[in-house]
DNA sequence: GTGTAATCGAGACGGTACGTCGAGTCTTGTG
DNA sequence: CACAAGACTCGACGTACCGTCTCGATTACAC
């Protein structure tokens, strides 16, 4: 589950105690999506997962990336092939609409702005970022996107990279900067501008 | 310069250090845009301005704060009235190109997530920060719609707020997350996909 | 009163709390004799003494120089210029029975050893911890044997060093490995073996 | 070999590894004497030993304990029956002359500041070292001094426990405050008044 | 031979203390 | 007054050892 370990064939030693492993994530989601990255301490995710301070240190390098973990696990059940609803828009909404209310079940917005932070301080950091946030919910309306051009719905090579920044930008956005409610009104507004910008042309 | 403070009319003592504000504001900025917010210690500002900590925090309640009175010092010349080119994207362009070449200059973004967390911790912070940041850019959008809509280029009544959030949402999007480049492309992308958005249906 | 500090004559800034250092000190000394120096901790010194721990280490390196500090406030007050009383005999004793009922109220062999390992380990402290606690003392012998020679008792030109460790030897020997009393039967052997070993030849 | 461990008569399952307790011996002895006691980790000796620091805890409760077994070893084979040599004198030197080039080989001063203070921690610990290293030492020149009185060369009923003192504090004070030379002349000058301190009475 | 029990290595674990660093406050003397 | 210098409290950091614990893999004696 860690970005970290990736069990060898041969293991000596005392097992790692996946008990601990658990418990870790566990504290450090609550209490990040409770009081933030900054305001968390290590001591505190140690403390409420009975555990110690060093445990932490020896499969997380850094509270980020523990947080990276912590959020990954909350998320990895919406990740799989996107459903088929026979149309480009509602593939789209299908995709998009569970995600809204996911995401305004917890302030998640508050942990993802520190991660982004952290991404510009970090490179290596931002690559994990990216490839375990970003891209797998790019790559759903790529799929998306394929499915509708096979089904003549949108003409080949249009520019993906664009439209799915048309689609998750806004909604980001509103998450990030909290000037306007991020509800279905604008998904809705973000699914209907993205297939116009495919089609209209 | 502040957002802290507004000198009274009767001032006592030894005035206010114009040199040590503009010391400080250099220095912040210099060592925002270099290391990021988390990575610059008010120490270092202080000593890089030359400057007493003491002198910092007289003026700004935190570092975060400071950023942001560094920051806008180095974007208060773009927020006059938007050009009238006579069409909407020409509006448009002639206002998000130069966006888009004077972010490209230095690394913002690296910052700016730094500020959209401390805006979710603080709800204070939050007001100024799109106060001075947000609304700004919103407005001139606002305005340049009713000039469109007073032209008949787009019809009474639109939606504007979720309009600004198709075109700024994919700019910071990729600025924040790096995906993709933050090119003319993608703005021309998003102009295109703003004004179709309003003269589809 | 610190081994590190040494004030200049221009002072700028906040003085040094004279308050932090007398109860750092007071705070060091008796959690020393309470605990032994290996069983106190730093943050412990810090609390008792109602200062952050950040201050100790200002103005001390290590544990070890800190309790050098402590110890030596403990016992400045008793190196003065060694009594005449007229005969060899009587200054000795007037100088080694008060430091026998002084060593004997509190603990201080536990710390004293550990001093003496730290001493082995850091030459540099071994130079700070000789000049403090061992010089002064054979000193004050040194005078005393002094006037025994300008009186005639001793002949001139005695090995002073041997005969300081003749004195201070075994009772040192029987505080720190505590295999037999340290009481004044054996100040008394000592002072009369010493004089022994400098008029029997 | 070890302090703590007898084996009882019937043993069953696998039978102690001899090789392990060397390599556990001979790493800490290098360590101990290269580094002293408090800069070297059960974990380094572990480590040196190629051995399980589980392994080193079955046989030792502790570092001290360990680091006594190791000196121990060191030194058992200086502790049979003193040499007669005729003298009380040549006695004496014979059994010191000895121990002071032993001494002089690794710098065991550093060690033995530990051990004492250790023991002044744990008083079962002392009882230990004092059984060991102390009056295994004491006894000898008990012996010698018995020895000596049979001759008729020294009085009966002497107090023994000073005179070994006043052979042994100023060597062993020598040594651990390492400020002045632990060389022939002192074991000499020691001998001497010892020996006068017996006679001139 | 075949249990069976204690040993071993490896190394993860819960703790405790370390010494450092940054935030933000406070206390001087100087201008 | 404002300011520089810098000492202060507080709290978190990430590291290092401690002594314990679980593993799987060896032994050697008792049956």
């Amino acid at each position: 589950m860690s970005v970290v370990v990736d069990a060898g064939p041969l293991r000596r030693g005392r097992p790692r105690s996946e008990r601990a492993q658990q418990a870790i994530l566990a504290a450090a989601t609550d209490l990040l999506l409770e009081r933030g990255l900054d305001a968390v301490s290590m001591d505190a995710i140690a403390e409420r997962a009975g555990v110690s301070k060093a445990t932490i240190y020896r499969w997380w390098p850094a509270k980020e990336t523990l947080a990276l973990d912590a959020l990954y696990l909350e998320w990895t059940d919406t990740s799989p092939e996107p459903a088929d609803t026979g149309t480009l828009r509602g593939d789209l909404l299908a995709l998009l609409l569970p995600w809204l209310s996911r995401i305004g079940d917890r302030p998640y917005g508050r942990v993802i702005g520190a991660l982004i932070t952290k991404a510009h301080t970090d490179p290596a950091f931002g690559d994990i970022y990216r490839e375990r946030f970003v891209e797998p919910r790019r790559e759903q309306v790529r799929v998306i996107l394929r499915r509708a051009a096979a089904r003549g719905e949108v003409p080949d090579g249009v520019d993906a990279e664009a439209v799915i920044d048309l689609l998750y930008g806004p909604l980001y956005h509103r998450l990030l900067h909290g000037h306007a409610p991020l509800d279905e009104d604008i998904v809705r507004y973000v699914v209907r501008a993205a297939i116009d910008s495919l089609t209209a042309g």
